[in-house]
DNA sequence: TCCATACATCGGATTTAACCGATGCAATTG
DNA sequence: CAATTGCATCGGTTAAATCCGATGTATGGA
């Protein structure tokens, strides 16, 4: 993975809308949930959240499907995998010794 | 962690030059590096880069040190970790199933 | 065909981030 | 004690993000 992608999808999460966003959908998978249930929970105006919403898709985070009239948004599992791989690779392959208690507190989460 | 610390995280490394020196602090575990040191590697201003640095620190992914009339800085493997535990369980938690292969490749980089 | 629904996009106002030069301050050096 | 070094902070400019209301564009239903 690029560090340009990385660092896109670092940014699309850094908003607390756009990470609860995120958040909700990894609860909804594999269904995924329709923008209006999205726009509701936000809390924000229909408009302010479509260009959140089109922050996470432009990273790659989210991927959407049109269902009828509604758009159905799904998360990139893949994409979120990369980003986590990216940032593990930082200790592992910085420093491997540094990697190990990471993944012991994980593989056990 | 709380979702305030884990944002602050994310927007500090969401962006090149402090990504690239939280990356290159990795490399250099445990010893570190003088913030002098750094702001060569950037290519930026030094007051430029000191308010960069002040990001990572604010967020808690660098802690620095005295050393005469240098400053060294080194990442926090803590803040780290953490960080990637509260990314995991958007995975782990909400779906257990997404988080298996995420580990499988995690594990043997 | 006409209207309502679901969503995206445009235009514009406000806030925040990024960047620099200049200055301030503490620690070492002469 | 004076000068220098290493870094933080201030003030100000420019660019980008955030937010909203209004408008555009499909799709489904009456």
């Amino acid at each position: 993975m690029e560090t340009d992608s990385a660092l896109s999808m670092l940014a699309a999460l850094a908003h607390p809308v756009r990470l609860a966003t995120f958040r909700l959908l990894v609860r909804h998978e594999p269904e995924g949930l329709s923008t209006g249930q999205l726009v509701e929970e936000s809390g924000l105006t229909q408009s302010t959240f479509s260009t959140h919403l089109a922050v996470l898709a432009k990273a790659g985070l989210v991927m959407s499907e049109k269902r009828g009239r509604q758009q159905i948004q799904r998360i990139s599992i893949d994409a979120f995998r990369d980003l986590m791989l990216f940032l593990a690779k930082d200790c592992c392959q910085g420093r491997p010794d540094l990697c190990e208690p990471l993944l012991a507190e994980l593989t056990c989460c």
